[in-house]
DNA sequence: TCTTTTGTTCCATTATTCGTTAACTTTACG
DNA sequence: CGTAAAGTTAACGAATAATGGAACAAAAGA
């Protein structure tokens, strides 16, 4: 049986984008561990809040499927989605810092 | 003459999004500056490396154009098109801190 | 164990980013 | 000034995030 081909993690996003050579790799291995990196930090804030996924889903305007994936680091979500979620959803202020 | 009804900034997009009531304004509004700022943080980094949005843009995959709109805030990016323009692009390190 | 709640995965649809080209505007500089 | 370089904007197709629903799996409680 034949894996489908269309992408459906992350990961496969990211293989695809960037390849598997060289820095370009080590780029998307570390795209997909901050995006992992993110989801638990947002499963983290969501668990100390006493929330579950379904009303972190409603007080955000979504559904708790779409928090599962984020949580679990399976979508490459937008700066938006990010603020949405930590900020109306959890409450918490995020900033960002380049060194 | 009557304004083309395609959403075209991010404040439009967000408008849209988050609707013009109470909270979810303020957030709409916060979520565009944060937008913004992150253009002007990109584009601040830029040129400290004394580079053109041309060049970026060949360091990452992509057209001057792309980097204006994102040096705009006029585009709501995925979180791997931060990652790619600061680190690889711009060679930052970025993190997220949540208060 | 059984039941309920919570979380995950899959599918289809819609909305929007991304990548790109071309035209235009602004800035830099001779 | 005039010209070239740099930056902006619009428009388009293609890729994919966002969304909602449903079925399934796992965890928690009685």
């Amino acid at each position: 049986m034949e894996k489908s081909s269309s992408i459906t993690t992350f990961e496969e996003h990211l293989e695809k984008r960037y390849g598997q050579e060289g820095e370009e790799k080590r780029m998307a291995f570390e795209a997909k561990a901050k995006a992992f990196a993110i989801g638990e930090l947002i499963k983290e804030e969501r668990r100390l809040s006493n929330m579950t996924q379904e009303q972190l889903a409603t007080k955000t305007g979504t559904k708790k499927s779409f928090i599962s994936r984020i949580e679990n680091g399976k979508s490459d979500i937008q700066l938006s989605t990010l603020y949405r979620i930590l900020e109306l959803g959890l409450g918490k202020k995020i900033s960002f810092t380049i060194e």
